[in-house]
DNA sequence: TCCCAGGCAAGGC
DNA sequence: GCCTTGCATGGG
């Protein structure tokens, strides 16, 4: 397992990176300790005061997915003027949007809709202990292949509830042939038409895949909480998400991703929800 | 008992 | 096009 070891600094903390609702494969050790799972990976990461220390043996993977090239301080110079910005920067600076694989983000997405973080978790997990491959001490996620072996009941058994029969569409379209890795080159609004073609995916899903998985900054997926933000903003709390999500892009702008996380978080932690 | 959670699909207009 | 309703599940 190799090690990769760099200064600390404001804005990686991973406490703010895993817990801030954009990934849910993850295992807190202690405080400043965690584990964080991805496809068939896995990475250990420790911070204290002064250091990250980084281990795993798909280091080159692990840098890409923690954005460690993206310069937040210069991102957070273009945004910190905008509305509740500065504020939500004193909950969360260390915050940064990772990376994650397209597959992944596309189920684990799907299983998010009108759902709570933490059952979120566990159903995830149990898709993982019972489809995917036994990597020793965890399980990886399944692969399309694997997951196409599971039918309805199967996802009703472990609480995926009304969203059982979505990822059975879906993951039969993907394995059909719809393609995940053309959408990296569309531009936001065709990739976000082509994601909404899946089932389960709705707009505020798409643009939560687009965010976290294919690092379009460009959107602002709008949940409750985001709706709850929109209504101290602007007093109004109707409107359709298309609506609310563009009000907010044009208010937030290219950096508009990492506002809505910035907000998102922070809102989450002053209502102490986990 | 009712409300809520990183909403979506289907049907009515 | 927009608006309403039904939907599984567990926690407060």
């Amino acid at each position: 397992m190799d090690k990769y070891i760099f200064n600390k600094i404001d804005t990686f903390d991973i406490r703010d990176i895993l817990e801030c609702g954009q990934v849910f494969r993850y295992s807190k050790q202690s405080d400043n300790d965690y584990i964080v799972y991805s496809i068939d990976k896995k990475c250990l990461i420790e911070q204290n005061s002064k250091k990250v220390i980084m281990q795993s043996s798909n280091m080159d993977y692990f840098k890409n997915y923690f954005d460690l090239d993206t310069d937040y301080e210069n991102i957070i110079s273009n945004i910190k003027d905008k509305p509740l910005v500065n504020r939500s920067l004193g909950y969360c600076k260390g915050v940064r949007i990772l990376k994650q694989d397209h597959f992944e983000t596309v189920i684990s997405f799907i299983i998010s809709a009108n759902n709570n973080i933490k059952r979120i978790r566990k159903i995830i997990e149990s898709i993982c202990t019972n489809l995917g491959e036994n990597m020793g001490d965890y399980y990886a996620f399944p692969t399309r292949e694997q997951m196409a072996n599971a039918d309805e009941n199967f996802f009703l058994s472990i609480g995926a509830g009304y969203r059982a029969k979505y990822l059975v569409n879906t993951i039969k379209k993907i394995n059909e042939g719809f393609d995940l890795s053309s959408i990296r080159n569309m531009s936001t609004s065709k990739a976000r038409e082509k994601l909404i073609q899946l089932s389960g995916v709705g707009p505020k899903v798409a643009d939560c895949i687009l965010l976290f998985s294919y690092g379009k900054m460009d959107v602002f997926p709008v949940d409750t909480w985001v709706r709850k933000i929109y209504k101290e903003l602007t007093g109004r709390d109707n409107g359709s998400i298309d609506s609310i999500s563009k009000d907010l892009v044009e208010m937030y702008g290219n950096y508009s991703g990492y506002a809505q996380q910035y907000l998102f978080y922070s809102k989450r932690i002053r209502e102490q929800k986990t």
